[in-house]
DNA sequence: AAAACGGGGCT
DNA sequence: AGCCCAGTTTT
């Protein structure tokens, strides 16, 4: 959960799965659904289904993986992650390297390169993490380190006078704590027009899909969702009859408009709602009740979609 | 080596 | 509203 998310964002969620899933076995056995639910609105939803690969493996093999190496070769589980947990959990003199160490090594010695960049610069990083992990007690260095990163050394306006190592900084020796480590070059975000429908039956049910292999949010369930030219108001319905063959709507209204930045993506959502008058014919239809598509929606852009305007 | 993968924090 | 960021896997 860590991995690319902040603790604070991290603990209630942590906690819900801890009890949903105690241990391996517990999330070994537990259908893909469930721990999509508990993970929903942490995105990265990779990290997820790693996970209970891993556990799968842990809850065969019957034991914890004694060092780093060991742990690496679990699905989800990189370098950092296994450094992490062999260094903290299980006193291995493992390195570690997250952003937040990174930034603290970048400021420190006065690289002014990322672990990225190339091959030799990432190297640079890690001996250094290799030197720090080097002690006596290697997880508390490596814990310090990050929250020194996390909590002191952070990315913008580094608290440098609260710094136990600014003597020693070089960056701070230089007036150049603001300056490292560089920015990332980062692609700016495309803006992407869709269209979601939220269509009820009869009988008050939510026409649900599941998103197929390959798109993004791959495996969850959403609202009908058109992209692109498909997604503009005088074509999506045509789209959505293709979708759906046999499905008439009446009394089409916009709901709503919901924004949401996944990776390089914006997406700029308009929100319509209908009523199905027909029954369709389109393979593998998932009529939900109301009371059930709050737990069903795995991700934040279906629970934004869903508390659009009004229904 | 680059691309793909979500969502939240900060100003 | 715009910019930035707490990895791993796949291609």
């Amino acid at each position: 959960m860590l991995q690319q998310t902040q603790v604070a964002t991290v603990i209630p969620y942590f906690e819900r799965w801890m009890a949903l899933f105690p241990d391996p076995a517990a999330l070994a056995r537990a259908p893909e659904e469930k721990v999509l639910r508990a993970w929903a609105g942490l995105g990265y939803y990779a990290r997820a289904r790693n996970l209970q690969k891993a556990a799968r493996v842990l809850a065969e093999g019957g034991a914890w993986p004694a060092d780093t190496a060991g742990w690496k070769a679990l699905p989800g589980i990189g370098e950092y992650t296994a450094g992490a947990v062999a260094s903290l959990a299980f006193g291995t003199r493992a390195p570690i390297l997250d952003g937040n160490v990174a930034r603290v090594f970048s400021r420190l010695v006065g690289l002014d390169f990322l672990p990225g960049d190339k091959a030799e610069a990432g190297r640079a990083y890690w001996d250094l993490a290799a030197r720090w992990a080097d002690h006596a007690r290697p997880g508390a260095v490596n814990e310090a380190l990050m929250e020194l990163g996390a909590l002191v050394c952070v990315p913008a306006a580094p608290r440098c006078p609260a710094c136990p190592l600014s003597a020693v900084c070089v960056a701070r020796r230089d007036g150049r704590e603001n300056r490292l480590p560089p920015l990332k070059k980062r692609v700016k975000a495309e803006v992407v027009l869709a269209a979601a429908v939220r269509v009820r039956d009869a009988r008050g049910r939510l026409l649900v899909e599941r998103r197929g292999a390959g798109a993004f949010l791959a495996g969850h369930e959403m609202f009908p969702l058109f992209l692109g030219d498909e997604a503009r108001a005088e074509t999506w319905q045509a789209a959505f009859h293709r979708r759906f063959p046999g499905l008439r709507l009446k009394n089409i209204r916009a709901a709503g408009r919901v924004r949401h930045s996944i990776m390089s993506k914006r997406y700029d959502v308009q929100v319509w709602d209908g009523e199905a008058a027909g029954s369709g014919s389109f393979p593998g239809p998932i009529w939900t009740r109301e009371e059930d598509v709050e737990e069903r929606l795995t991700n934040s852009l279906a629970r934004k979609i869903w508390k659009a305007g009004n229904r």
